[in-house]
DNA sequence: TTGAAAGCGATACCAC
DNA sequence: GTGGTATCGCTTTCAA
């Protein structure tokens, strides 16, 4: 039963006091200090005590010394945080440990906690698109110096990993199963607005290179009627096949399909985007593109690295790899597994 | 177009020159010292020019100084982060906030990102069970020194909000509806088999207390085809009503009872738990049980905010509320909103 | 190859 | 009421 009350940290002096040395040698040793030449002898029973005392360095005082902390925060909106892209941050955040940092994640809702950018002190504060010249404003008060996607460019969801590509995908897999004339399904929901555009635009521009039949974007909404409209306004049009933004937007879809009395896929196929839970879940499961989000994570780490070093890299976002996860939504045969 | 390379950083050096006073005068205004008796006019000037200059305390330098950060620190199992823990999240965020406070959230994947303790130097390592006698100690190496809930007692998931309580009112929910032989659906997923098993036993009790007939409880998972052979065992043991750990859960059964041609709720009602979004878009929508998190996030904030006073609460949780949403799995109309 | 010492910026104790 | 000043633990430059 470890007493945490009595705990009294083990600093720099206790190891050079029990190796003999200078608190300064520690140091050096600790930090790998380049251009300092250590005694492998004296190193190795330096690294010794550090460990058979249990040293941790103190973050604060550290942090104060150097005049900047070690605490990457990465700021996301609010609905993007999925399975995948959970562990997709613990890979990046896995990374990061081993240089020493911290990745702090906060998914911020607006309106919500005041971002944590203003209390948490972080070196480097990472968004997923670009923030507003008041975001950055309020960095600066608060310290921050460094910031990417780098502030001053309007924001670019094109450019975004994987936005572009999945929406292309999609498509593909419609028109390789024979569909010609499709239909595009958003969210009724203003969060997110320039991702569901540009999806939905990629989505557009692919079907016109196939030379397929587009009839427009539809918003769709759960809550009120809007989906049954849309489905119904489709069935009417012609339309076999939807490109959903999101699955829940394809639930939502396959849902009102359904109760029109619709049978999927034969009277109309759907696929989402993300492969999210539900997609596996829903009745029946739906196609959906899953993105190689772990790849991109790497990248996020390395982006983020090579800030800290102060050589930022000229290009933010690299592509992800995306495929395409057929299941009964538009393949038809209901998969057992 | 904010250049934050060329920010430097405002310092309570530069406030006291700027007002005339010592920067010692300057500390006891901005953290409002009790026990110094400062004279209106001066506080006013001093706070004055703290604003006019836009002056932020240097975190690492306050941590540094005071020996402890403001940082607390909340560890979560994985899977439970749905949107409706999020907004709670940033109700208790926000409350820390005031108090100075920095509330950061790691989803604590097993094996994943090494926790956040060692590297953020967190005032109060918040968890959602007990931690292990592992995790203990490596906090205490890392210098945390409160934990909460309070390290040595073995975890009890009874005891943790909204547990029991929810799936009692399940069972009663079930019960009301005129069911009187049921089932427990569980997940086989090791992960979070404790939270598991405290809301089976407390179905299994409610039930008996009830007079209700109890099949017992069964895994289910979607990769195999165990929640297909659930259904049909359930089928031919007359149960008519399947109570579900999470949302998820009873999709999963919902979705097998549906292949194997029975229709819900007629055949089998299901009702799963969580009020997660899965619930309202699966086909046909889930019953299900909300928690109002919100509560219970002001309660978190107040535990977190006693335990950094030092004067820490007796009694860790609250009791959570809950309510039943009741939707087409259980209660038969197809609702269309 | 190692050591001494000057900060970093805020806190808090003790004088005045 | 207000002002010195030692202190926190580490980083880093300069000497030795």
């Amino acid at each position: 039963m470890p007493d945490l009350a009595a705990a009294r940290r083990v600093t720099a002096v206790d190891i050079a006091k029990e190796v003999g040395v200078s608190r300064a040698t520690v140091g050096f040793v600790l930090n790998n200090t380049p251009g300092k030449k250590i005694s492998e002898a004296t190193r190795a029973r330096v690294l010794d005590a550090a460990t058979r005392l249990g040293y941790q360095p103190n973050r604060a005082a550290a942090d104060l010394a150097r005049g900047r902390s070690k605490i990457i925060l990465l700021v996301l909106p609010g609905r993007l945080l999925g399975p995948s892209l959970q562990a997709s941050l613990d890979e990046s955040a896995r990374i990061l440990a081993e240089a020493g940092y911290a990745l702090v994640t906060q998914t911020g809702a607006p309106g919500g906690a005041p971002p944590l950018w203003e209390t948490l002190n972080p070196d480097i504060v990472i968004g997923w698109t670009t923030f507003s010249d008041d975001e950055v404003a309020s960095m600066r008060v608060a310290g921050v110096r460094r910031v990417l996607p780098p502030p001053g460019e309007s924001a670019r969801y094109d450019q975004a990993p994987g936005v572009s590509e999945g929406a292309r995908m999609q498509v593909d897999h419609l028109h390789e199963l024979g569909h010609r004339r499709i239909a595009v399904a958003s969210l009724a929901d203003p969060q997110m607005l320039d991702l569901q555009r540009t999806r939905a635009e990629a989505a557009v521009k692919r079907a016109e290179e196939l030379g397929m039949e587009m009839v427009g974007v539809r918003s769709v909404s759960h809550a009120d009627g809007s989906s049954g409209e849309a489905v119904r306004a489709w069935a009417a049009d012609g339309v076999t096949a939807v490109v959903a933004y999101n699955d829940d937007v394809a639930a939502t879809v396959a849902g009102a399909a359904i109760d029109a009395g619709m049978r999927i896929p034969a009277d109309l196929a759907v696929i989402g985007h993300d492969d999210s839970p539900i997609a596996e879940l829903f009745h029946p499961p739906l196609s959906s593109v899953r993105m190689d989000i772990i790849e991109a994570s790497r990248y996020l780490a390395a982006v983020a690295l090579r800030e800290a070093d102060g050589r930022p890299m000229t290009s933010t976002w690299t592509e992800l790899d995306s495929t395409v996860v057929p299941r009964a939504s538009t393949v038809g045969r209901p998969q057992t597994g």
